[in-house]
DNA sequence: GGTGCCGGGAG
DNA sequence: CTCCCGGCACC
């Protein structure tokens, strides 16, 4: 931009709009046209340049943007970034599915709180970034990280994957499971890795991938660049950003939002959003405090508490009135619909009160799942893993395979540079947790909320030390740096 | 001896 | 405030 020459008012050079990359197989990527000219048919075509340099010619059917196609006149892949608006707040997110009725699902990741399944209107998302937000900017910086390890594993392919929502996702066998991942591997992998160095986590890595290629990027050498549409309209490509790693973050279970596309009171959006007040420099040090949230297909509940949202579990969901004073069953099941979520105490009020609005039960409570029994289920014949995934209503489900697929190729790249330190520092939690919770029972879950720190003795958590280690000192909360008490919560669920 | 963290001090 | 650490109670 800086011809000198200037352009007519009104023209179409230089229009950001999208289309289909011609090395990324339909995945539609942001573009500029660069010229234009008329074909043999009579119809436009256009010289479009991406982000990462390469120049296309495409027609102007393929185009989408102002002027051209509008998105919802096309069916988005899974695996296409997007960007939405939550809470008012545009954020990055990548779409896990595009149903009939024009309902996408997208995968959003932030960086102090799990990957949230937002449904939206297909006219409501959007192939470009709109504005630049200081949140979204964050989240770039976190992608790029993932971009970063991505590399430094030497592109393997994460093994992540997005569970094609069906009908009745709950009767897919395991080998139909294992057969969308082998699909989907190199489809995703393709996308997240060569091109899309800004790209969001995709939506089908776990939690726990999410965490280590965080934890991973946060060191990463490999400098990826990350390029996005500058306020005086030309492409800005620079050097990763300065890693902000959320240390202190714990992982927390993937959440799944049925959120209307109203974008308001989702109560983890509110704690996930960011205040315009952005005066405070603590404001990423806030205490946290956790509140449970019933998983069960459309329900979303939220309890302040482990026990009352089991409780609300046994008795609305399983169907159970027998011990009804005992704070669990027998057999724990109420642990498999519940999930844990971190809230700000700052924002819990309010979080409370819209998520009990705003998540509060659907109308679609006599789910068929309410009479199927939990052994059918092949979440249950995952537990083999210890990790549970937390259901979505839309019925992407984390896929568990990949959870091991993913260890075991973690384990088998790090150590190759400082990565390794930290990714091995979370994975260790979950190597811990799983052997806990094998030993523990064969049901037990993994991404299980913590225990109030204060209903168990002094020692009885496992804390950042013992986690951590004293050579990753680190990756060690704040808290237990300084030797005071611990604000993590490894549960040690024995 | 290792661990968790209270209490208190320095800046 | 943040950051650090002596020291104590547990294990």
């Amino acid at each position: 931009m800086s011809s000198g020459k200037r352009l007519a008012k009104r023209s179409i050079i230089g229009a950001r709009v999208c289309c289909p990359h011609p090395s990324q197989d339909g995945y539609f990527f942001p573009c500029a046209i660069q010229a234009t000219r008329t074909g043999h048919s009579g119809q436009n075509r256009y010289s479009v340049k991406f982000v990462d340099g390469t120049v296309a010619e495409v027609k102007e059917t393929e185009l989408i943007g102002q002027g051209f196609r509008s998105i919802a006149s096309i069916g988005l892949k899974k695996g296409q970034k997007v960007y939405i608006t939550l809470s008012g707040k545009e954020v990055q997110g990548i779409v896990i599915s595009h149903q009939m009725n024009d309902e996408v699902l997208v995968a959003v990741s932030g960086q102090e709180h799990p990957v949230l399944h937002v449904s939206r209107r297909i006219q409501e998302v959007r192939l470009t970034e709109s504005r630049k937000s200081a949140r979204l900017a964050d989240h770039d910086t976190d992608y790029v990280k993932l971009a970063n390890i991505h590399a430094h594993t030497q592109k393997r392919a994460v093994s992540g994957v997005i569970d094609v929502p069906s009908s009745n996702p709950r009767k897919r066998t395991s080998a139909s499971l294992s057969e969308d991942v082998e699909a989907m591997d190199e489809q995703i992998a393709a996308m997240a890795l060569t091109s899309l160095s800004c790209s969001p986590v995709p939506s089908h890595i776990t939690r726990l991938q999410e965490v280590e290629m965080w934890a991973a990027g946060s060191e990463g050498g490999h400098s990826s660049s990350y390029s996005s549409w500058d306020t005086d309209g030309s492409w800005k490509s620079s050097p990763s950003p300065p890693s902000r790693l959320p240390v202190s973050a714990v992982p927390t279970p993937v959440q799944v939002f049925t959120g209307n596309s109203t974008d308001e009171g989702i109560g983890l959006e509110e704690a996930f959003d960011e205040p315009s007040d952005e005066s405070s420099p603590r404001k990423k040090r806030l205490p946290s405090r956790k509140v449970y949230q019933c998983t069960w297909q459309a329900c979303g509940v939220v309890s302040a508490t482990r026990s009352a949202v089991e409780r609300h579990i046994r008795h609305a969901h399983l169907m159970r009135q027998d011990n009804s004073d005992s704070d669990l069953s027998d057999d724990h099941e109420e642990e498999f619909y519940y999930t844990e979520i971190e809230v700000n105490v700052d924002n819990i009020t309010d979080s409370l009160q819209h998520m009990n609005m705003s998540t509060s039960p659907a109308p679609t409570q006599s789910h068929m799942d309410m009479v199927r029994p939990p052994h059918e289920d092949p979440i249950y014949k995952d537990h083999q893993y210890g990790i549970r995934p937390v259901e979505s209503t839309f019925s992407a489900p984390v896929n568990i395979p990949q959870i091991q697929r993913s260890l075991s190729w973690q384990a088998s790249t790090s150590g190759t540079n400082s990565v390794s330190l930290q990714s091995q520092g979370y994975r260790s939690i979950f190597y811990q947790r799983q052997q806990q919770h094998q030993a523990a029972s064969p049901k037990s879950p993994t991404y299980l909320c913590s225990t109030q720190r204060s209903s168990k003795g002094r020692g009885e958590g496992r804390k950042c030390r013992k986690v951590y280690g004293m050579d990753n000192r680190d990756l060690w909360c704040t808290q237990c740096r300084w030797k005071k008490a611990c604000s993590r919560s490894f549960d040690s669920y024995a």
